[in-house]
RNA sequence: GCGCCAGUGGCGGAAUGGUAGACGCGCUGGUCUUAGGAACCAGUGGGCAACCGUGGGGGUUCGAGUCCCUCCUGGCGCACCA
């Protein structure tokens, strides 16, 4: 029976070159496809190019090129190193998300999106990077600076396009737990980063006016402590009671805090009713309001929050304890017996949310309400190297999202990127156009669209990439999901996340059967070097080093360098090795084999000369050992080797590849130590067959040698008989102590072997004057005497 | 601060609750070789031994690296998320 096994590993950025990352990434995957191909599966293992992104800008002005000359010249370099590993790729899947072949159809899922209410316009406060001059969605801001510049990132107010992740915030979270073959690690932050709160929505009346203010609290029992509002500096509310003057010194003030976990406020002109007492209670803009969380507000519950506590420390707001418990300190922000608290006294913390937001909502005051952290996703970038984004503009500002016969927008070649922003602002003759349906004079849109949208459905598109369509219905419910998807885990949010939503977005629009684009998703670790340094901080390659009179000197210098940790090949560090290099010293199949002995594929991997030596010396052995004349062997060896299939096959299953290697190690330990030397025989062949998927161009040159064949296929069948080995040492145990082994076999019987044991030395010398008060026998695999 | 993961020889790492340290690297001794970053053989957790050993302490069990509690250390992620 046959299957489809859909395996593909992350398309790369066509940087210029392949590094040591992409060779074990690739080389992972490529184990698993050529194993499924032995099994008989229908594999696709297709590999393309991430090819939009800045990038491409930067080296284009850097080298007076072109970004697409550039971007397509380094596809052409690294499509060429990837040959030289020799990777069973279906190269006529190839695509490049810069290819108007490609992003023609992504502008055509762009107006599906538009017309199924997923993709809108909207005036916000984006995100600012100041160096690349574009906007950044939330997840590529990191810890307030851009992820590619480290730059701080502003806000600023824009028009920009989102698309409506947020619609499917619930299902992201819940299908979650459908996904048994991700990682946990990775699905924790995916769930992190949607941010599932349940809690309650509260109306808080401003007084002397019609208006509300409205928050979101996971706290609503806790109401009765309530002793002031505050809102972030961005509430429409601050516009409303101040004058601009005053925000932006407010602002100011705000940034100048020397500690980001200082607390300040600023009091409104305006105060709130309780909704619940009736009572006055004040309103601050306070800097520890998020706007982005929530409604922007919160209630202050100085009694059992820590953030709400220091606030009225410092400006001397009332704090009312309202929830009792074992634990005296102030602030409480665990559980306990509602207190204080005329209509919920004595309920405990669940009972008084439920019975709260009942009253809430008899009130007319409030309701239960879910809230989640995720916000849309904006994809409007001010970058010329995009897709462009199929929209036009007339004069009066109103827009047109363009129809699919309008396509493609193609990307302009012409284009001057040593000017300020984006480039393609200036390029009139390919903005300015008439629109063909009004006939007036329309501008098309100059922002172009995420990368990340580029790489949300490349997986779908490798099924078909020369359809004149995006993708193919039926194909797409036959061949997704993806069965294994490898890559590197910095991907677990933005790149795993946008895919998961275009999946199901796709999927409701088109009414396609696949909920989740990856079935199983495994993360490589990275590899690591040691760095090294001279005298003066300069880092010095590997390669420029030798040991001389127990000394490391560079060799150029003859500078003493010193050894630092094993860390992150980088560039910057110059702990890099080029897979071209090693490739021409060691060949494909001991760089394959190094890839995945180490350490476990998931786990970072330490490159040392030590290993990729003992790597190839392992690819020489085998060489060797198959040059040898055939030798006799027995039902024994038949045995080893059925063992050695079970157990490759399953370790290439798991990602184990590291026991992968130590399967091969121990089947030719075995043969050698015992000269037995199996030449062209049936179990050769099984072998031969077993090796390809880790070291394929070796098998092929062996089964060539002796079987005089270029065919190898048709992973063998196991044996469970011969699997089965009757013969066992089974381990004697008293008091759970491991005493002794005993050799005999499966299935023995307990009276007779007991009788046996209690003659040997070892056992007898612990037992006698002891009395025997129980035996456990565990039947073909462990005996314990407890005696006393 | 919160959450997750992990701590096993000199090192990387193996062990469905059932012989801890598979396999590799390194190291020690030896063989062969003009030589070797080659190959081969033997050894390699600690201790002379009885025994002791999976970060520390406690527990469950006939039996714990594995399960539970607790503490320590390291890594990763999130971080004023109301």
């Amino acid at each position: 029976m046959t299957s489809k096994k859909y395996i593909l590993e992350m398309f790369p950025y066509p940087s210029g070159n392949i590094h040591m990352g992409h060779v074990r990434n690739y080389v992972i995957g490529d184990i698993c496809a050529r194993y499924h191909k032995l099994k008989g599966d229908e594999v696709i293992h297709p590999m393309g190019w991430d090819a939009f992104g800045l990038p491409a800008e930067n080296a284009a002005i850097q080298f007076n090129t072109h970004p697409k000359d550039w971007t397509l010249n380094n596809i052409k370099n690294m499509k060429e190193q990837l040959q030289k590993l020799d990777l069973d790729l279906d190269w006529e899947r190839e695509l490049a998300t810069c290819d108007e072949d490609y992003y023609k159809y992504q502008q055509e899922l762009f107006i599906d999106l538009y017309r199924a209410g997923l993709a809108y316009k909207k005036d916000a406060l984006v995100n600012w990077d100041p160096v690349d001059q574009t906007v950044l969605a939330n997840e590529q801001v990191i810890d307030g600076k851009g992820w590619r510049t480290g730059a701080i990132v502003e806000k600023k107010n824009l028009s920009q396009w989102f698309f409506k992740i947020t619609n499917y915030a619930e299902e992201l979270l819940s299908d979650l737990d459908n996904l048994k073959l991700w990682p946990e690690k990775v699905k924790t932050m995916q769930k992190n980063w949607i941010g599932k709160s349940i809690g309650a929505e509260i109306k808080f009346k401003i007084l002397d006016s019609d208006d509300y203010l409205n928050i979101f609290t996971t706290r609503p029992d806790t109401i009765y402590g309530a002793t002031f509002i505050a809102v972030s500096i961005n509430h429409p509310i601050v516009n409303k009671s101040l004058n601009q003057e005053k925000i932006d010194n407010i602002k100011k003030e705000f940034e100048e805090i020397n500690d980001d976990k200082d607390k300040m406020g600023v009091p409104l002109p305006i105060h709130c009713e309780h909704p619940i007492l009736k009572k006055k209670i004040p309103v601050f803009i306070a800097n520890f309001v998020l706007d982005t969380y929530g409604e922007g507000a919160i209630f202050g519950c100085p009694a059992h929050d820590d953030r709400d506590y220091e606030f009225a420390k410092k400006y001397s707001l009332p704090i009312i304890k309202v929830i009792e418990c074992d634990d005296k300190s102030i602030p409480y922000s665990g559980d306990g017996i509602v207190i204080n608290s005329p209509l919920l006294n004595g309920l405990n913390k669940e009972d008084a949310i439920k019975e709260i937001i009942k009253i809430f909502k008899k009130n007319k005051v409030g309701n239960e309400k879910i809230n989640y952290k995720i916000r849309d996703w904006g994809v409007s970038r001010q970058r010329y190297w995009g897709c462009p984004i199929p929209v036009i503009y007339y004069e009066d500002g109103t827009y047109r999202v363009l129809d699919k016969e309008e396509l493609p927008v193609v990307l302009p070649y012409d284009v001057n990127l040593k000017g300020k922003g984006n480039a393609l602002l200036n390029i009139d003759d390919w903005r300015k156009i008439v629109c063909p349906k009004t006939n007036k004079i329309a501008f098309r849109e100059t922002d172009t669209l995420d990368t990340f949208v580029d790489s949300s459905w490349y997986y779908i598109r490798f099924l078909d990439n020369k359809l004149e369509k995006p993708f193919d219905s039926e194909k797409v419910n036959r061949m997704l999901p993806v069965d294994k998807y490898i890559g590197g885990i910095e991907h677990a949010i933005l790149h795993l996340l946008y895919s998961r939503f275009f999946m199901k977005a796709l999927r409701d629009i088109y009414n396609l059967k696949v909920d989740e684009p990856f079935k199983q998703l495994f993360t490589q670790g990275m590899i690591t070097h040691k760095t090294y340094k001279t005298q003066n901080n300069e880092w010095v390659m590997p390669k420029d080093i030798v040991l001389n009179n127990n000394r490391l000197v560079k060799t150029k210098t003859n500078e003493t360098v010193e050894e630092g940790p094993s860390e992150k090949m980088s560039k910057s560090k110059k702990n890099v090795i080029e897979p071209d290099e090693i490739l021409e010293n060691y060949g494909i199949d001991a760089t394959r084999i190094f890839m995945i002995s180490d350490s476990p594929p998931d786990r970072e991997l330490e490159w040392t000369d030590e290993g990729i030596q003992s790597s190839k010396n392992l690819v020489h052995r085998i060489e060797k050992y198959f040059s040898q004349k055939l030798s006799t062997f027995n039902l024994e060896t038949e045995k080893k080797v059925e063992k050695f299939i079970h157990d490759i096959e399953k370790n290439i299953l798991d990602f184990s590849l590291n026991k992968c290697v130590a399967d091969i190690y121990t089947l030719f330990n075995y043969l050698e130590k015992n000269k037995i030397y199996l030449n062209n025989s049936t179990l050769s062949k099984k072998i031969i067959i077993c090796l390809f998927p880790v070291l394929p161009r070796l098998s092929l040159s062996i089964n060539s040698l002796l079987f005089n064949s270029e065919i190898l296929n048709k992973w063998p069948n196991i044996d469970l008989e011969l699997l089965a080995d009757n013969n066992i040492k089974l381990p004697i145990q008293i008091q759970g102590k491991l005493v002794t082994t005993f050799d005999t076999t499966k299935g023995y019987k307990k009276e007779d072997i007991l009788k046996s044991i209690y003659k040997l030395d070892k056992v007898k010398n612990k037992i006698v004057n002891k009395e025997i008060i129980r035996i456990i026998n565990v039947q073909d695999k462990i005996i314990n005497i407890i005696v006393k």
